[in-house]
DNA sequence: AGTAAACGGAGTACTTCTCTCCGAATCCAG
DNA sequence: CTGGATTCGGAGAGAAGTACTCCGTTTACT
């Protein structure tokens, strides 16, 4: 059933390794467009092949997920870690939080898969250690939120699941910014943030919605 | 096609009254757990009776949606109205924002018809002037924020549009609430409140997600 | 007791998505 | 340049879910 090269398979003929690629960038654009809900159909129409195609590539969505998002896993357990070596306590955890909040934002289904953690059965191993991202990012993410309380920027009853859940929440606006056609998701991201601060903010960055947006998000967010 | 009673038909005989209360009950109790997404059939059966009884009282979903949510949503104007009354303008605002979030919390069905507004071509009519809930708080919310900013407590960039936004993000943590079985949604609604206000603010209600209650959560969730 | 009203739930008619099958097109080795 | 292996393409089979109808049976009312 395994269809992706891994044991010495003979090299692909040109036609498929062409498409094969075409399939994954198709496969990119669409799942960032649409989320996971997105069709095998649908990417192999998109990449201009006939299904048949797509599916001899990739057994099912999963595998071709799992071919697309596996470097930005790891970069995302990287830029973790690497927050932990940014001087103040605060901007190493909110410069990773908005950095991973923005790539979701332009990658719905990057978001779909970090929320999912598991594509169905598929194991996304990420660094060959852990099971999920979340996994891998707990650690990472628990310094970083343990550090920005000792420093006193965060809130003392702070927890590094409330990242988790702050990443759930902003689901919703991408969702609507996508509609609005302007990133307000990043004005609630500072409401959180602030949320979370202890000492006081600047200014919200991002109109809030307009009174015609608003109608405009909600219906789009309607259509599944 | 208008089964409900509208001009003065005969009394339902016995039977059918029963049933149509038995539905009514049977549609709030299912709406509540599985929001606007639960089926006629699947309410038909949690009443005890038929789906071909649940399509003559009913014409379809929405309709029996209007019947039972018609009430929630002219309370929910007066409460908005009601707390203008309130002397302090910051607790004016939470107080109605947290007492609406909590109906929503114990009942999906109403948040999903505040979200979606209306139920497909189904206009609700609010209060008999308004088209949709969100239409009829318009007005009273706008004059709550206003208030509230004028006071001090709450910042002075924030909009009554942002009171839309922060239920539509509190949404996904209702169904998380769910899947960990205390409300964890108050949290996270807190957080959202301290990030409006000004001055500086208590503890947060809740302890945040335990990571089992996090992993239990989003598996929950992914299965739509 | 007789008749109109209401019941029930199998069944039809979608829709949506995943994945297969196989004749046609394409590659590449000799 | 040709023949056999490989890959392509996309109609369509099959599974799953939902909305709603039809009509033989049961129940209520007079």
């Amino acid at each position: 059933m395994t269809h992706t090269a891994d044991s010495p398979t003979r090299p692909l003929r040109r036609d498929a390794a062409r498409n094969r690629s075409l399939l994954l960038d198709a496969g990119r654009e669409v799942f960032a467009a649409r989320g996971l809900e997105a069709t095998l159909d649908e990417i192999a129409h998109h990449a201009g092949v006939g299904v048949g195609t797509a599916y001899r590539h990739f057994a099912n969505k999963q595998e071709l997920a799992a071919a697309i998002f596996a470097d930005d896993f790891e970069q995302l357990v990287e830029s973790a870690n690497a927050a932990l070596e940014v001087e103040d306590p605060w901007e190493a955890l909110v410069g990773f939080v908005e950095s991973t909040i923005e790539k979701q934002a332009e990658d719905r289904g990057l978001h779909d898969l970090i929320m999912a953690g598991t594509m169905g059965d598929q194991s996304l191993h990420v660094d060959g250690k852990f099971e999920t991202v979340r996994e891998a990012l707990f650690e990472p993410v628990t310094a970083l939120v343990e550090r920005a309380k000792k420093n006193g920027c965060l809130r003392a009853d702070a927890s590094a699941t409330d990242i988790a859940a702050i990443l759930l929440m902003m689901g919703t606006t991408f969702a609507a910014s996508d509609a609005v056609g302007r990133p307000v998701w990043k004005r609630y991201l500072w409401l959180l943030l602030d949320g979370l601060r202890n000492s006081q903010c600047g200014k919200l960055p991002e109109a809030a919605f307009s009174v015609d947006e608003l109608d405009a998000a909600l219906a789009a967010m309607k259509k599944h």
